[in-house]
DNA sequence: GTCTTTGTAAACAGGT
DNA sequence: GACCTGTTTACAAAGA
């Protein structure tokens, strides 16, 4: 098993959002999905085609599940069947369990109670359908859209009829008293069906907005459920602006949200966001699939019971369907536009604290430059330096994406890395980091010509004294930002979905996530507060010219010579060569060797830089 | 069509 | 020799 198919895997299974991961199942609830798989293979061939031929998936079909989800009612009995097995809590959890025995036994062996069992899981969910619409209608559906609802509730019904009847219809068994039944009230819910239909059309006229486009016709419902408003506020990612009415929505709406570049990054992204969801929500269904499959071929064994159709037979299937993830696939981002979004205004800092979740977890490709993630986890670090490997950790540890193809990535972030004059590379006795500077990263970032190019002849023009103290403007922030938006729509969706976002307030998740994503970066501070550090690439002290010297920024320059004075003081023949260094540092003659660990001596040795800063620092003030 | 930016692949060197 | 780290070059894709 290669990289390319564990990463995905791993990342879905160890999540701790649980987002990905269906609800547990209690007995019970175990009980009635082994019976309602075991009430599907017996609805005919359809549904043993339907198991057996998963690889092809209809772009329609892909979007399905979410679809449902959202609809008030499903489209088929099937649908409807499937989509209702996992059955999340809800306040009709007790009403399932008062409903599970309903009728009088018709037959006391196995069919018969599977028949019943069936039987009462319609009721249940009906009933669990009904106080669910029942409660959304008293929350905000007026009398029109009750009218609608009624409408679907009755279409429910008789769908759950149909299925059951679909399901009693068993090659050995004929329950025909359940059958009479259920033909009746199905009768009865079709007339009471039309009946509803017949008002509504005869009262309920089809409603257009005025200012709508020639051909939008709205119900009054539909108005309510734009996906773009909504309790009277503006959803387009990141907007939140306030409409009174539906007309002042549409107006806001062809106000605000043009066809420029931060729309269609935006709508890219949600592209993506989407892409991404239905992937994985798929993956879950396969999961459950397979999971049902096993723990009914498991029953079966322990039961010894063998169906005609039984697991043995299905268990050939090729089991659940995989689809290829490759890079070039959707759900990556096609080349320009990681720079679009960055010149469209998205900030990845925001972006990355406030959707660590989420790209923790989801296979999506980080919309920003490598230059740009490797800067923010730099600066993400305690003190604003990481070495190659733990650029690589972070990579690996914030992206669920940047768990494959690590060869690729791993190159580009070298390349990156040595490319861009913004990264710099500091090299002292314990080892080589690589720090910002943010006045470099800023000035490529604003370049409208000209790439910056390490080994390309700098320049002439000013040197590198203008960074002296540069700090970087504040990053673009919006109180309203981009990410905040991508959250909320993720959560609605996940809601949509049955399935749990991790809403983590973002200073927590700031923090903890930090300890989890840096808990290999065990070296302690260095070199705390020098990210804007030099326009200079590698700072290594021993090849420091007089001219490169000016370079530098003086405190980091300070700092290196005032660790070094004091290693050498401390041993007396320290020699220059950082190999021999190393090595020497454990000699007698070190006080720092009374620390037995290499934390310890670091801690020392950073208090040293602690007073060197101090000292650069009142040098500062004084020249000022 | 040209230029810039970015991503990717690859070769190479030096060090461990 | 394998692997890691860092540099450099070349090329393709996309956008301005």
């Amino acid at each position: 098993m290669n990289e390319v198919n564990r990463g995905p895997e791993t990342a879905l299974n160890t999540s701790p959002g649980g987002a990905a991961k269906p609800p547990p199942l209690n007995s019970f609830e175990l009980d009635r999905c082994l019976d309602r798989e075991e009430a599907g293979r017996w609805g005919g061939d359809a549904a043993r085609r339907r198991r057996r031929s998963p690889p092809r998936r209809s772009p329609t079909a892909e979007n399905e599940p979410l679809s449902l989800a959202r609809a008030s009612a499903p489209t088929s009995p099937t649908a409807g069947s499937t989509q209702s097995s996992p059955a999340p809590a809800s306040p009709s959890g007790s009403t399932n369990a008062g409903a599970r025995s309903p009728l009088p036994l018709v037959a006391p062996d196995l069919l018969a109670m599977q028949l019943l069992d069936q039987h009462s899981q319609l009721q249940a969910l009906m009933k669990q359908r009904l106080f669910h619409q029942h409660h959304m209608q008293k929350q905000h559906m007026s009398s029109e859209a009750a009218k609608r609802l009624e409408q679907s509730r009755l279409q429910d019904q008789i769908s759950l009829n149909l299925l059951s009847q679909s399901h009693l219809q068993a090659p050995d068994s004929s329950p025909g008293s359940l059958q009479q039944q259920l033909g009746a009230q199905q009768q009865q819910l079709v007339q009471q069906l039309q009946a509803v239909q017949r008002q509504y059309l005869m009262h309920a006229p089809l409603s257009v907005p005025p200012n709508a486009p020639p051909g939008l016709m709205l119900w009054g419902s539909e108005i309510e459920e734009h996906p773009l408003y909504g309790r009277g506020v503006c959803k387009w990612p990141g907007c939140d602006a306030l409409a009174e009415d539906f007309q002042a929505f549409l107006k806001h709406l062809e106000a605000a949200h043009t066809l420029d570049d931060r729309s269609a990054a935006q709508a890219r992204v949600q592209m993506q966001v989407v892409a991404q969801l239905e992937l994985q929500l798929r993956r879950e269904r396969d999961r459950l699939a397979a999971m049902m499959r096993h723990l009914h071929a498991a029953r079966d064994t322990a039961h010894h019971h063998k169906m005609p159709h039984g697991p043995a037979s299905e268990g050939a299937s090729p089991g659940p369907v995989r689809r290829r993830v490759s890079d070039k696939s959707g759900v990556a981002i096609a080349g320009g536009l990681p720079y679009m979004l960055e010149r469209a205004g998205l900030d990845v800092q925001q972006e990355i604290q406030r959707n660590r979740e989420f790209y923790k977890s989801a296979d999506v490709r980080p919309p920003f430059t490598y230059a740009s993630l490797i800067r923010q986890a730099i600066i993400e670090s305690p003190d604003k330096q990481l070495t190659l490997n733990e650029i690589y950790n972070w990579f690996q540890s914030t992206f669920c994406y940047f768990r494959r193809n690590a060869a690729t990535w791993k190159n580009a972030i070298r390349t990156n890395l040595s490319l861009h004059k913004c990264f710099v590379r500091y090299e002292d006795d314990f080892g080589s980091f690589w720090m910002v500077d943010d006045a470099e990263f800023v000035k490529r970032r604003h370049l409208s010509r000209g790439r910056p190019r390490k080994y390309e002849p700098a320049p002439p023009g000013p040197n590198a004294q203008q960074f002296l103290g540069a700090q970087s403007p504040p990053m673009m922030t919006s109180p309203h930002g981009y990410s905040e938006a991508l959250k909320r729509n993720l959560q609605g969706m996940m809601e949509d979905c049955n399935l749990a976002y991790m809403s983590t307030d973002d200073h927590m998740m700031q923090n903890d996530d930090y300890q989890s994503s840096h808990e290999d970066y065990s070296r302690p501070q260095m070199m705390n507060g020098y990210g804007n550090s030099s326009s200079s690439h590698d700072v290594k002290a021993e090849d420091l010219s007089a001219n490169d010297a000016q370079d530098i920024k003086p405190n980091i320059y300070a700092l290196k010579n005032e660790m070094q004075a004091s290693d050498y003081t401390s041993k007396g023949d320290y020699s220059n060569s950082t190999k021999e260094s190393s090595s020497n540092r454990s000699s007698e003659t070190s006080p720092y060797n009374e620390y037995a660990r290499p934390e310890d001596r670091y801690r020392a040795l950073s208090h040293i830089k602690d007073e060197a800063e101090n000292l650069s620092l009142n040098e500062q003030r004084s020249d000022k």
